[in-house]
DNA sequence: GATTTTCCTTGACGACTGTCAAGCTTTGAT
DNA sequence: ATCAAAGCTTGACAGTCGTCAAGGAAAATC
């Protein structure tokens, strides 16, 4: 299985494809348009690497004490170069929360994909939840933190609420397709089954990071029950 | 019904009473510890009320960004007095996060205290739950940054697990009480119940303050559902 | 190979931060 | 009334912050 880092790393090599030729038949142009694409997907590119080194400071660090100097001090440039790449701190963070959004909302596809019992989705799907809350802890409370600073500051809100629309939706996906399973039908909204399981994640990673094992391993326990209880 | 931001006012000439008289006989020396009661006291009240004016300087501004010049001009005070009555800001800041949870932990009792039938308290405790979202938003905006800044800095993180847990029990008087009085038994477990509503609680505050009222009101409208849903 | 463009570093700026010492004002004891 | 203590203000300190301009280094273009 990738861990997150994994698919962060990779990240920086993709290549946004553009549709910016339209009806051009000289070939100098047409050359021109391809030096200029390359261009922009090199610019793209880096900001995605600087936008990554940027999510993992944040992870560490938290909004609140998340500077310049200390994001270029985790990438390999120097601090000036992040105004050549992104119009002021704003626009690189939200650059990171988009970034936090590719990672963070596919997590359990794998297992609803390949599950051909109940009994199996809800294991795998405790496993999983358990198996990143540990793994990914840093990024994750981050992504609490900034849902939390868009409380505050409006600027990234609109990336803030898509992105947990998108996790609503992948938890919707496992309860669904358990009740499906069970030949059953979910008991609550899909707001209800997120904010349900989110909210035991949440205190999870709380009680998993203030070094609380027990408290963890109840909730791990009680995990199956809530599921059984959002499906008739 | 009281608000918090008179709760909070009252607070401010609450005294603590302390026990350090130990078998003193000699009347001047009483009088001296009178004295020193007084002076002890009057401390203790002026950090109390630093300590509020900190609490809604945190509330508007969040935790990143709320300096000690900010907090003063949110008070009759300069900044150089902080130093007077705390030895840092952490001191401060941990002082701010006991005053509120003086305030959050009794706000359903009466609720639970007066209903004399389910429906009635099902439907007080919701009313509740969402005039105490729209009146004290920043509030319980604040609560939540709080306990996600305790996810990276440890200093005040007892006082966040203290408080949970103090939120959790109240919690349950209600669900537990509301099974009494529909003479069932509450289907999830203390820390499951708290969870569930208190995720309600952040999705329905971060759609707030979006300024998105379907999304609360529909939320609204499941809540007695999902309370039921918490009972047998 | 020369020259232009792109990329990146360095160092500085003004503003803001927590902290604290010096000293003024008020209060309370004698 | 006198004096000491408590309470509070002011201003300065060493750092850090986001931002940006100047200029060197590297790469692409011709």
């Amino acid at each position: 299985m990738t861990t997150v880092q994994d698919f962060l790393d990779e990240r920086s090599t993709v290549v946004a494809i553009r549709a910016t030729i339209c009806g051009v038949t000289d070939v100098a142009q047409r050359k021109q348009d391809k030096i200029a694409r390359r261009q922009v997907d090199k610019f793209d590119a880096r900001r995605t690497e600087l936008a990554v080194a940027t999510l993992h400071t944040l992870a560490e660090l938290g909004y609140a004490r998340t500077s310049l100097r200390e994001i270029a001090q985790n990438s390999e440039f120097s601090h000036g170069v992040l105004h050549y790449y992104f119009a002021d701190k704003r626009d690189l963070i939200v650059e990171a929360v988009r970034q936090y959004e590719r990672v963070c909302v596919t997590k359990y596809d794998e297992v609803v994909a390949h599950a051909t019992s109940a009994d199996q989705l809800r294991e795998e799907f405790v496993a999983m939840f358990f198996d990143t809350l540990e793994k990914d802890a840093t990024l994750h409370r981050l992504w609490y933190d900034l849902r939390n600073q868009s409380l505050y500051e409006e600027y990234f809100r609109a990336d803030v609420l898509e992105i947990d629309a998108h996790r609503e939706a992948m938890v919707w996906r496992v309860i669904s397709r358990y009740a499906e399973l069970r030949e059953g039908a979910p008991t609550a909204s899909s707001g209800t089954a997120y904010v349900t399981l989110d909210g035991i994640f949440q205190r999870a990673l709380l009680h998993h990071l203030s070094g609380n094992a027990e408290t963890v391993a109840s909730l791990r326990a009680e995990l199956p029950g809530v599921i059984d209880l959002l499906v008739a």
